[in-house]
DNA sequence: GCGCTGTGCTTGCAATTGCAAACGCGGCGA
DNA sequence: TCGCCGCGTTTGCAATTGCAAGCACAGCGC
């Protein structure tokens, strides 16, 4: 599983590269890599780090993620969806309404897709049931409040769907 | 500006490591790097690759794309177009989801502006400054879940309630 | 006291990245 | 014919990544 993907990101470069006619050097330059490396990115005899494609990106003028995707380095269905980018590029949210946002908003798409194929066997490393967390931050309660019922009434039943 | 970041990537992973209440060690296995490693990666010694990025990605159960931000991978030259506008044109949600996102959003946005609005915007979203500043408890999933198109899923959560 | 286990950190070391220099090839002007 | 320029490629090499092994410290049972 070392470099599964590593050819077809080079290929991708290099279509990216002739459709925008221009040569392996003038994308290097732009890029601000190296010809070499960057024929043999194209190449697929080297991996390129995050960094660099990040540069080849911009040299290509597309987007990064979009490279990433094709490199498998957001290989998470996590997709073309601009939401998550929105939500943190939103200056007038706070941190703790962006992280609401974006997990409620990754909630419903973990939900739309229905089953992951993550083989977890060890750490969960995420929240569980942690007694030491705080119940529930009244912030986005309020927000949800029109669509969940019972919020000041101190007691959020799930009905666990089935109502 | 090369490495300017590099620090800050290593801060929030580890921060979100501990908000998730697992060791170094954990992360380290769940993630599928040395522990060596990551302890580095975490005070900013080492340049995480991409590929070791979305590892702790999927082994924090975060957005890899988030951490590719903080890690300053994918710069902000992906058009923060606002954030309902994402959310209309996210085709993976259902319209429901998609309401519910906005009038999150919206809510937010009122309580955000009523209650300061001194505060610069363009300040970057660092949150380290914020004691309370979990990340999400998992109480409020389940209080989405009526709402959250409960179809062809069984899965999720009734886990978190008295077991 | 001793040993065991868990935490994060330090230390060499193989493998890899990424580059400067140089190479072969083809086209074009003198 | 030569020389020159641009193309992509090959070749060493410094710098870095990422890891296995081991270290220092703290807590707990004996």
């Amino acid at each position: 599983m070392a470099l599964p993907k590593v050819g077809s990101i080079g290929e991708y470069i290099r279509e990216q590269r002739q459709q925008a006619k221009i040569s392996l050097r003038q994308l290097a330059e732009a890029a601000g890599v190296s010809n070499p490396y960057l024929s043999q990115i194209e190449r697929g005899l080297r991996k390129p780090s995050a960094e660099i494609l990040n540069q080849i990106a911009k040299g290509l003028r597309i987007s990064s993620q979009v490279l990433y995707v094709q490199a498998g380095l957001i290989e998470d269905r996590e997709p073309p969806s601009d939401v998550i980018a929105a939500i943190r590029a939103d200056a007038h949210l706070s941190e703790r309404q962006r992280q609401v946002l974006i997990d409620i908003y990754e909630s419903f798409r973990k939900e739309t897709r229905a089953e992951d194929e993550q083989t977890s066997q060890n750490a969960r490393p995420r929240h569980a049931s942690d007694p030491d967390d705080e119940p529930l931050p009244e912030e986005y309660l309020a927000a949800l409040e029109p669509y969940a019922a019972p919020s000041s009434n101190g007691n959020v039943t799930q009905e666990t769907k089935e109502g």
